[in-house]
This record gives C-alpha cells, sequence and structure tokens, in this order.
RNA sequence: GCCACUUUAGCUCAGUUGGUAGAGCAGCUCAUUCGUAAUGAGCAGGUCGCGGGUUCGAGUCCCGCAAUUGGCUCCA
C-alpha cells in the first residue's frame, strides 16, 4: 500500500507499484496538471519513475519548495536546450536553482541581446512538448561520454561521485549529467523571463575560472510573470539608492571617490536623530561615550591583528615626515577602545565597563563590492565594548540582545532573523586565539541566545577572525538580506592588550571583552530602514515632521510665525513659500512624504488656526496651533513610549 | 579585483544607416494671489563620463580608463 498526501494535506491510499504520473491521474485530471514531482519517503523524485508499495508519497505542486524547484530544475535544463541551439558545444556547469541560472565556459560570452533570442528559442521547445527522461548509467559510461565533449566541467563534477549508477536526463536533442527531479515534460513551463547575465567563478572559487551565468524565472502560468514583473517594479521603487535622492538624503560624489557617501542636511537630520534614540537606550543601560581619532599608530594594529586584515592589502598606512612613522585609518574601534580601558587600574568592582562610540572607520572594499549604503568604504558604526568578567558574560550578552530588540520594535521591523556564527573547525588557520577561548566564547553565545528563547540558526565558518558573533539580518525590498546588529564575544582582544583587573582575591585578572554594533552601521541601517519604511519614516525620525503652506504669498507671513511657534516647539517645521497654487503646493508635498500639511490662509491667520492634513490620508480639520504642537509631540511620545 | 550591462541638461529619458544635440520635470523671469494632488507665458541650461583612434566629419564606429548597475568572491 502507498500511503498518498495531496496538496491539501488530505490522505489516499494506493496499491502499488505505480508512478506518480498514474497517481494523479487517476485522483482528478486537474490534479495532474498541477503536480510537479513527489516525494517519496522525503526524497524528491521525477512523476514517471516507478514508486514501491510501502512508501509514503507526498504530491509537490508550484505551492511547495520541493516543486518549485523540480520545475525551475527542468527550466534550467530547457535553457541550456535553447543555448546550445545558439552556441553549439558550450559547456554547462550546475544550474542551482531558486531562480534558474547557468554557467557557460569562458570564451562563449553572452550579451543582453542574446537573452531576448534564448527567451524565445525556450518558449519554442517548451512548445514542443518534449519528455524529460531519466536514464541511468555507470560512472565509466559517464565519464566517456562527458570526454567525447571534451566537458572539462562536467568530468570534475563525475570524477567526484561515487562509483555507482549516474543519472543522466534528456529531453530533445539535450542530454545532460543530473541528479534531478524533473517534470514530465517541457510542456508544463509556460511562461520565461531570464533576467540578467552575471559572471560567476566556477564552483563560487576565486580562484577558478569565470563563467558566464544567465538568470532568469521561469512560471507555469502567464499570469504569475505578470504580477512576478509588477513586484519587481515595486521592489525598485522603494530602493534606498532611488528614495535617498529624492529625499535629498545622501548622495555620491566621483570627486571625494567611491564608496564614500556623503550625507545631506536631511540625511544627516534622520542619521542624528537615531544615533540620539540609540544613546538614550545605551545610558540606561549603564553605557558611557567616549570619542577617538579617525587614525592610530600601525603598531596598534599590529598588537590588535587587524593590521594583517585591514593594514597590508587596503587602505594603505598614511607616513609622516618621521622615519619609521605611519598611521592607518581606523578599520575598527575596538584597540582605542582597549587603551582607553588600560589608561586607569581597573578593580573587579569597576566591571562591567560598557563603553560607546559613534566610531567612523574605513575599509577598502573591493569596487566590485560596493552598494549604495550598505556596503561602503567609509561607515560609522554605532559601536561599543563592554568589558567584564567571565561571570558577567553570559548576563552582558543577554542585556545587549534587549537593547537590538529596543531597536527593532521601535522601528517595527518583524522580519529579522538571527544567525549564530562560529569558526570552521577544519580552518583554524583563519582565525586568532585559543581554541579553550573559543570554545568559552562560542557557548556563552549559544547559552545566552536560548537563555532568551531567541529562534536562532547556526553557521560555522561565519565567525568573525577574533570570535564569534550573534549576527541580525534584515531583508531589503529586492529580498536580499543585509547583516545589521552583531554582537561579538572575543577573548582575544584582551590578551592582546593585556587587559587586567584586580580581582577580590587581589589576584590579576583577564576581562572578556563584547564588540557590538546593533543597528550594524549607520549607513546600511538607514539603507534598510528606507526600504523596510519606502521613505515613509516614523514621525519621530522623519527630517522635516510639517510644512506650512500658505494659501497665497499674502499668508507667508503668518506662515512663518506658525512655523517659528513649532520649531520652538521642537517640531522640526518648514515653509513652502512658492509662489504656486495651494492644490499644487499639497501635490509636491504629499510627494516629498512630509508627514504633516498644514494649510493657512484667510480663516485660519484671523483664528490663530492651522488646517491639517495627514500625508497620505487627507484633510483632518482645523486646530489650534498650540493644541497641534501637543498633539504631535504626544504622537511621539507614543511611538517612542516603552522604549 | 573578476564577468556583463550602462553612462546625453540638476532629475527622468529621446537621439534612425556617422552629417557637430532634443523632451518632460526642476531652475530663473514675468503675469497671477489662488482653499486641499500639477496656473500660464517666456528665458536659461550640455567638453554627449574621461582620454586616445578611424573618418572630410563621431553622441553614434574602434581601443583604453573611470564611475554606476546586476552578479561572483568578500563583508557592517
Amino acid at each position: 500500500m502507498i500511503q498518498i498526501t495531496l496538496p491539501d494535506n488530505s490522505v489516499r491510499e494506493y496499491e502499488g507499484p505505480v508512478n506518480g504520473y498514474e497517481i494523479t491521474k487517476s485522483l482528478s485530471n486537474s490534479l495532474a496538471k498541477e503536480v510537479l514531482s513527489v516525494s517519496v519517503n522525503g526524497e524528491v523524485w521525477d512523476l514517471m519513475r516507478p514508486i514501491n508499495a510501502n512508501s509514503t508519497v507526498k504530491l509537490n505542486t508550484w505551492e511547495s519548495s520541493e516543486g518549485k524547484e523540480t520545475f525551475w530544475h527542468s527550466s534550467a535544463h530547457l535553457m541550456a536546450e535553447a543555448i546550445e541551439f545558439y552556441y553549439p558545444g558550450t559547456k554547462f556547469g550546475i544550474g542551482p536553482t531558486v531562480d534558474t541560472g547557468f554557467y557557460l565556459p569562458e570564451g562563449n560570452v553572452l550579451t543582453d541581446k542574446d537573452l531576448q533570442k534564448i527567451e524565445q528559442k525556450m518558449l519554442e521547445l517548451a512548445r514542443q512538448k518534449n519528455a524529460i527522461v531519466r536514464s541511468e548509467i555507470s560512472k565509466a559510461e559517464a565519464l566517456k561520454m562527458f570526454a567525447e565533449k571534451n566537458d572539462q566541467l562536467k568530468l570534475e563534477l563525475i570524477s567526484e561521485l561515487e562509483d555507482g549508477t549516474i543519472s543522466i536526463y534528456n529531453q530533445g536533442n539535450f542530454t545532460d549529467l543530473c541528479r534531478g527531479p524533473h517534470l514530465p515534460n517541457t510542456e508544463y513551463i509556460k511562461a520565461i523571463k531570464l533576467t540578467s547575465l552575471a559572471g560567476a567563478y566556477w564552483r563560487g572559487n576565486e580562484k577558478n575560472k569565470m563563467l558566464t551565468r544567465v538568470y532568469g524565472v521561469t512560471f507555469p502560468k502567464q499570469k504569475m510573470l505578470e504580477e512576478y514583473l509588477i513586484m519587481l517594479e515595486e521592489a525598485k521603487k522603494r530602493d534606498h539608492r532611488k528614495i535617498g535622492k529624492e529625499m535629498d538624503l545622501f548622495a555620491f560624489s566621483e570627486s571625494v571617490g567611491q564608496g564614500l557617501p556623503l550625507w545631506l542636511p536631511k540625511g544627516t537630520q534622520l542619521r542624528l536623530q537615531l544615533q540620539d534614540f540609540l544613546q538614550k537606550v545605551q545610558k540606561k543601560y549603564g553605557y558611557e561615550q567616549v570619542m577617538t581619532p579617525h587614525i592610530g599608530d600601525v603598531k596598534l594594529y599590529k598588537t590588535s591583528g587587524h593590521y594583517e586584515k585591514y593594514g597590508k592589502d587596503s587602505f594603505q598606512p598614511i607616513s609622516t615626515p618621521v622615519e619609521g612613522e605611519s598611521y592607518l585609518l581606523k578599520p575598527m574601534n575596538c584597540p582605542h577602545h582597549c587603551e582607553i580601558y588600560k589608561i586607569r587600574p581597573k578593580s573587579y568592582k569597576d566591571l562591567p565597563v560598557r563603553m560607546a562610540e559613534f566610531g567612523t572607520v574605513y575599509r577598502y572594499e573591493m569596487s566590485g563590492e560596493l552598494h549604495g549604503l550598505t556596503r561602503v568604504r567609509s561607515f560609522t558604526q554605532d559601536d561599543a565594548h563592554i568589558f567584564c568578567r567571565p561571570d558577567q558574560l553570559k548576563d552582558e550578552f543577554k542585556k545587549v540582545i534587549d537593547i537590538v530588540f529596543i531597536i527593532f520594535k521601535a522601528l517595527s521591523f518583524d522580519n529579522w532573523t538571527a544567525q549564530i556564527s562560529l569558526r570552521d573547525p577544519n580552518k583554524p588557520d583563519k582565525y586568532i586565539g585559543t581554541l579553550e577561548n573559543w570554545e568559552k566564547a562560542e557557548q556563552a553565545i549559544i547559552e545566552a541566545c536560548e537563555e532568551k528563547g531567541l529562534e536562532t540558526v547556526t553557521e560555522l565558518g561565519e565567525a568573525a577572525f577574533y570570535g564569534p558573533k550573534l549576527d541580525f539580518m534584515i531583508k531589503d525590498a529586492l529580498g536580499r538580506s543585509w547583516q545589521l546588529g552583531t554582537i561579538q564575544v572575543d577573548y582575544n582582544l584582551p590578551e592582546r592588550f593585556q587587559l587586567e583587573y584586580v580581582g577580590s582575591d587581589d589576584q590579576r585578572h583577564r576581562p572578556v571583552m563584547i564588540h557590538r554594533a546593533p543597528f550594524g552601521s549607520m549607513e546600511r541601517f538607514v539603507a534598510v530602514l528606507i526600504e523596510h519604511t519606502a521613505g515613509k519614516f516614523p514621525l519621530w525620525l522623519t527630517p522635516e515632521q510639517a510644512v506650512v503652506l500658505p494659501i497665497s504669498e499674502k499668508y507667508n507671513d503668518y506662515a512663518k510665525k506658525v512655523s517659528d511657534f513649532l520649531n520652538n516647539s521642537d517640531i522640526r517645521t518648514v515653509v513652502d513659500e512658492r509662489n504656486e497654487k495651494i492644490g499644487r503646493k499639497i501635490r509636491d508635498n504629499e510627494l516629498k512624504r512630509t508627514p504633516y500639511l498644514l494649510i493657512v490662509g484667510e480663516n485660519e491667520a484671523e483664528n490663530d488656526t492651522i488646517s491639517v492634513r495627514r500625508q497620505g490620508e487627507g484633510d483632518k480639520g482645523a486646530m489650534k496651533t498650540s493644541e497641534f504642537a501637543d498633539f504631535i509631540l504626544k504622537e511621539v511620545r507614543e511611538q517612542l513610549s516603552g522604549l
């Protein structure tokens, strides 16, 4: 007996052996069109593959990740077939899913114009309804087959496989090595959009040759493609680079340099507001603010170990008129903070010391890596270092997690994920510090997260070179994940800087250090905030909270009076003094995303009132200026209440 | 850094097979002084990313460089 779980989670039984296609066909014709593959005892199989009795079977449709993967995998083969039609002899790498992707070898470089051509060919091939047929051959046969094609990429893959049978798939004139699973035939693929071309290192290794990768998406229905394209358009509208330009928040200048952001007045206002907010939270949690220079003696970074990583092949050290003297633009704030710690001897009663700084750091990122505000060469970390006794570590770590959540709550970030990044045990030379300390640090993070009930994923090999960390990620408008907040445990720097405190036993002990930046960096945080809110920031953050719109120039004086009053009440207000009709002023200021539009004319000037309009919501009626001020201050207070 | 695309007025973009540049918006001036999403008219604005080359002639073709964008690798 075969037990079958339908897409709606109902369960049926079926006599075997039989294949997935026959099962769905017998259930209903409409279902037969929707099921793309089957999961047999947890393994995804082709529909046509015979299933033995005593199996549990799940039917995979487009709605399931297994079904989608099958669909896109076959799409990748279809694309390969189309590419081979135009470029015979093309060697294909692997076609990972998520979106469909393919590699081409060097020398066979495609251009955007090819994409349309290939897309058309794919549709044509799909309509031929070619069956996608699995067959199994021995490893020796497979090696022979791809040696004949002189396909080094595939030979490399095959030689790494275990002996035994190897599956290959054929559709139309195209045959390729593949584990599967695949759709029964190409007809399922109804809508195709090849989106972009990119270079990609073979097997993701920089040392290997660069192949061409084609990105695209396919769908079982034309309408789904249309919806997808609309979604992409919408996402583009939220892009922080576009909104940053529109709202005059930040800019770049070729003359200043790549990856060096210029914060415009409104962007600066926004950033200062965020900094002020975090400072207040940190004060409550016992942090003290410090300030340190943007450069430091190279020796400092040799002590810390940062010179090896950041000094040598990034921004070159700055030389001075004095022979042998050189300074480094600081890539991190920690060494400076360690030196502050050392200024005066510490007692166990002094700990924890929590030292915070909005510290601007410089890192020479590779040019191709730069991206808007999310990846730049000069950025300001909302940095702090906590120096504590080992027995305080876990507690301090948990308090930092609390701060991260205060921030996420204040900005209603609810789509975060948390990742514990540990060292890669197989690459000990990538990290500095003793194994014992690494283990202690990793344990502290894991336990703190457990005790906080935090849902996390754990990644090996993602740790910083000096210690393990807990990272918080947020997705941007286009679904790309960015790392924001980070909390790192470090036994290593205290060792290198020989940090000490005197314990109650009158002995010298080594403190533990926590590096933490809940925003990550001001640049990246603002970028993600822009995409998260589409530029409609919470009122407390908005650079211009209200704009006064005089009906005509006759009321500019009164408008000024209103704006002065509001500014004196700590409400950031400007006046739109242009000689334009009121409809025009409303439109322009709505588009600028100003939260409150205050219209003043004859009525308002006489009664000392303003006519209030909330962005996106329309007319809210008239009120006294002082009433409005109270109303706004209350709204801001509420947004920040409980924080 | 590597692969591919792109780069024309402050912004968004046109510019045919090579014959020395256009629009809308923004800006400025004038008129208008207006009641809840675009008042009208006029003016000005460009080393066509930068540097070479081919040509009688290059925004357009070729080469180099730079920056942007999408990826790879790397990372806050």
